[in-house]
RNA sequence: GGGGCCGUGGUCUAGUGGUAUGACGCCGCCCUCACACGGCGGAGGUCGCCGGUUCGAGUCCGGCCGGCCCCA
């Protein structure tokens, strides 16, 4: 030991410590370190999702998600962008107010509306509160200072300026529609709110009387309708009812009179082959009345009870009926047979109820007609990854009515609208404030086309993506800060989850477009789906959700980040799975007995170096491109597995033990030493600067250890140099170090026992380091 | 029924037409001075199936089967 040394290592814990997290984590917040810059010039700004609190647990894929976010803020930091990172909390629509249903057990329409609506915000602030930790625990380093919510006046404000506008262009009209409607949430859905499932039904089959003499046999699961039958259709290649064309038939118990008709829609192989069409039994029926000119009867009521029109079934609710219908039918010899089957069907997103679909007088918003001007400047749009486009494109194509935009709810942005009671013109307020018309006064003393001077207020309120689908101009400053708006719009990315292109993206693109006729931002970045360890999308009912706080506080935030990056590539569902994220956790333990390691060295900032290092230097810069070239899209997954496996399977495996020799005697080979020691730092250094979007708080912590006073997050991205050819070794190298170790090990010798071996003719530049590493003699 | 993605050792994953990566788990050995939260070695695969192109296919082409997600 004469003549060494002793180093201190500049880490001194024996490994990474989650802990050492939270210290990092305040220190940059404090510091302000991702405060954007106030001065001129592009914002690139950041629409990300805002979640909804709906309490725990929070879903472990979600966070994943965030997670993913944050690097792509911190990505566009360290490449030189001015980043606006804004945090917001989605705080309207039904879940609070079944939440406040569950929780303080009263019905939303059961309590004073202004009661009901502050036992909403109270759970709000609740589940919020819990939500903002849980993403400042992960490292997310957005806006948590301004953070906006959707319920305030102001968000909610601005939704309601937008639907002015948008009114006084003619956008908007009131129609009355058949629409999805869930009775158990009291509200008309679109289409982008339902669920399908597999339900178990009965298929009944019916005897319909022909006029004229005959019958004949349909088959329904929705035999309660029946009242509302006004068609009954068969194919028309089927040739078991071609005579059947053209015949009437009478509904039973209700006796009226319906055609039967040839329709491609009827499938033979279903039930007996002929269907009944009534108001409204699904979305075929929907188009086949339009299409067949038919008459509508509505028979259910939204309380989900049977109306007046349903004869002796009024009063019934739909279950109930039908039981009923069918001891009628019974009654009457009518009922052929009951089949049980499972079928699809439809039901409502957030109730899970199957819906009606019911004539509603509501508020759209057109889109139809811009279906083709959305698809041609969404080519606009780059999609991250590109095959994602998909989504959006065939969501569009299959747009079949405009957006009926009013829902009957309580807690959500109202439809600022009143009503005069004289004449029944549609009063709309100036844009500008918050307007809640079911307390407030009208904006007018007069109805300025009766110059009556009663009104009624509005009840109804919005669909939530009405608000949610405004995020970008929110946050942009939109009707609010001119100078900002310049700056910010359109936004440079939209992050969000493949399942909700048909919403949040489509909508948010539609009302935006609209509005500026510009497209909102310019890149949608499209995140795959976070599965349960089958392979199975999670959710609260299959009981299969991972709460990710637990696995946090086990492993660290910056753990569970560096495994969200390495798991799968960007666009990909992933499977999310403990022990997978335990082992992700790993690396880190290993990167930081390497900075350990390498932290008791000098740094230095030039020498003049070996082949050895200028082989692990090629070998880095050619891994440091790699991770360069994923940065640029985005896609963590790329810098992720590059510098894990360069630093795990050829730095600290190879070089590191190559040079050991070499850099802990200086006094031997101060030359040597230097060298070794710049080539460690120079690798070290610009790994941490090339990990420190995925695992920000470690390598802040050692990179302030080791290099500076101050944030790795304030740093740029090393300028990656072109790698020489000695990379070309490395395959080389490891074969013939694999293969001494093995030599050593098959002949029981220790590691530092000597050993006489030939070295290869082409590792020649490499002798020096090679004898010394395995003592060959 | 339509669209998308995916089918590689027990599980997960890489793979530009030329001897099949790596990780988890398993087995054996080793407390080698950054790391036993480590290292070395090993077992384990008809690369979903069937055809085709090719001297040669996990990789290209066609068809089929299965899984997941979205939509109908």
């Amino acid at each position: 030991m004469e003549g060494r040394p002793r180093f201190e290592p500049k880490l001194t814990e024996k490994a990474w410590e989650p802990k050492l997290e939270l210290e990092s984590i305040r220190l940059n917040e404090e510091e302000g370190v991702y405060q954007p810059r106030l001065d001129s010039g592009e914002l690139f700004v950041i629409d990300t999702p805002p979640p909804y609190p709906s309490g725990r647990p929070w879903h472990i894929g979600a966070a994943a998600h965030y997670a993913q976010i944050d690097m792509l803020a911190r990505t566009a930091r360290m490449m030189g962008h001015d980043v606006y990172f804004p945090i917001g909390i989605d705080r309207n629509g039904i879940p609070v107010e079944r939440y406040v249903e569950r929780t303080y057990g009263v019905r939303v329409f059961g309590v004073e509306r202004e009661k009901f609506i502050e036992l909403c915000q109270k759970a709000l602030d609740e589940l919020e509160a819990e939500m903002i930790w849980i993403m400042r625990r992960l490292g997310i380093s957005g806006d948590f200072r301004n953070y906006y919510r959707t319920d305030s006046p102001e968000y909610r404000s601005l939704t309601q300026a937008t639907f002015i506008e948008l009114y006084r262009r003619g956008l908007v009209y009131v129609a009355t529609r058949p629409n999805n409607y869930c009775w158990e949430c009291g509200t008309t859905l679109a289409d982008a709110d339902l669920d399908y499932r597999e339900l178990e039904a009965e298929l009944v089959y019916v005897r319909f009387d022909l006029v004229g003499g005959g019958d004949v046999v349909i088959a329904t699961t929705r035999p309660e309708l029946i009242g509302a039958c006004d068609c009954l259709i068969f194919n028309p290649e089927d040739e078991r009812y071609g005579r059947l064309a053209g015949r009437r038939a009478v509904v039973p118990i209700y006796g009226h009179e319906v055609r039967v008709l040839p329709h491609p829609y009827a499938k033979r192989e279903f039930g007996t082959g002929v269907l009944m069409v009534c108001s409204y039994g699904d979305h075929m029926d929907v188009q086949l009345f339009r299409e067949l000119g038919l008459k509508e009867r509505v028979i259910i009521g939204t309380d989900g009870r049977m109306t007046q029109s349903a004869g002796p079934l009024a009063g019934l609710t739909v279950s109930e009926a039908r039981e009923r219908v069918k001891e009628l039918l019974r009654e009457r010899g009518q009922l052929v047979k009951v089949e049980r089957i499972v079928h699809e069907v439809p039901v409502c997103e957030r109730s899970g109820t199957p819906i009606e679909i019911l004539p509603m007088e509501e508020f759209y918003l057109r889109q139809l007609d811009m279906k083709e001007e959305l698809l041609k400047a969404t080519r606009e749009l780059k999609f991250l990854p590109e095959r994602h486009r998909q989504l959006l494109i065939d969501w569009i194509n299959s747009l079949k009515i405009d957006w009926p935009i009013s829902r009957r709810r309580v807690y959500a942005t109202e439809v600022p609208v009143w009503y005069c009671r004289g004449c029944g013109e549609i009063v709309i307020p100036e844009p500008g404030r918050y307007y809640r018309p079911w307390k407030e006064r009208p904006p007018v003393g007069r109805c300025p086309k009766c110059g009556g001077t009663e009104f009624e207020g509005e009840t109804r309120t919005f669909d939530t993506w009405m608000d949610s689908s405004i995020t970008p101009l929110f946050i942009s400053g939109y009707m609010r800060d001119e100078g900002l708006f310049r700056r910010a719009y359109p936004n440079a990315v939209r992050p969000q989850g493949k399942d909700i292109v048909r919403t949040w993206l489509y909508y948010t693109i539609l009302r935006c477009y609209q509005l500026t006729g510009r497209l909102p931002f310019k890149i949608a970045w499209i995140g795959g789906t976070g599965l349960d360890e089958r392979g199975e999308k999670m959710s609260k009912s299959k009981g299969n959700v991972i709460d990710p706080v637990p696995v946090i506080e086990r492993f660290g935030a910056d753990a569970f980040r560096f495994w969200s990056a390495q798991e799968a590539s960007h666009g990909y569902d992933f499977r999310i799975s403990i022990p997978r994220i335990e082992a992700g956790g790993r690396f880190l333990t290993k990167l930081w007995n390497i900075a350990r390691y390498v932290s008791q060295f000098p740094v230095v900032e030039s020498a003049a170096t070996r082949p050895t290092d200028e082989w692990i230097l090629s070998e880095f810069w050619r891994t440091a491109g790699a991770a360069m070239r994923g940065y640029e899209e985005f896609n963590f997954f790329v810098p992720a597995t590059a510098l894990r496996d360069f630093l795990w399977n050829v730095f600290a495996s190879h070089y590191v033990e190559m040079t050991k020799h070499r850099a802990t005697r200086p006094n031997e080979d101060p030359e040597g030493a230097r060298a070794a020691w710049y080539a460690l730092h120079q690798v070290l250094k610009n790994s941490l600067l090339l990990l420190a979007p995925i695992i920000p708080s470690f390598a802040d912590v050692v990179w302030r250890r080791i290099y500076s006073s101050s944030s790795v997050h304030r740093e740029r991205f090393p300028q990656v140099r072109e790698p020489s050819e000695m990379w070309r070794y490395t395959d080389e190298i490891v074969e013939f170090n694999s293969r001494v170790w093995r030599m050593k090990k098959e002949s029981g010798k220790s590691l530092r026992d000597p050993i006489s071996v030939q070295i290869p003719e082409r590792l020649e530049p490499f002798r020096e380091d090679l004898v010394r590493m395995h003592n060959i003699v």
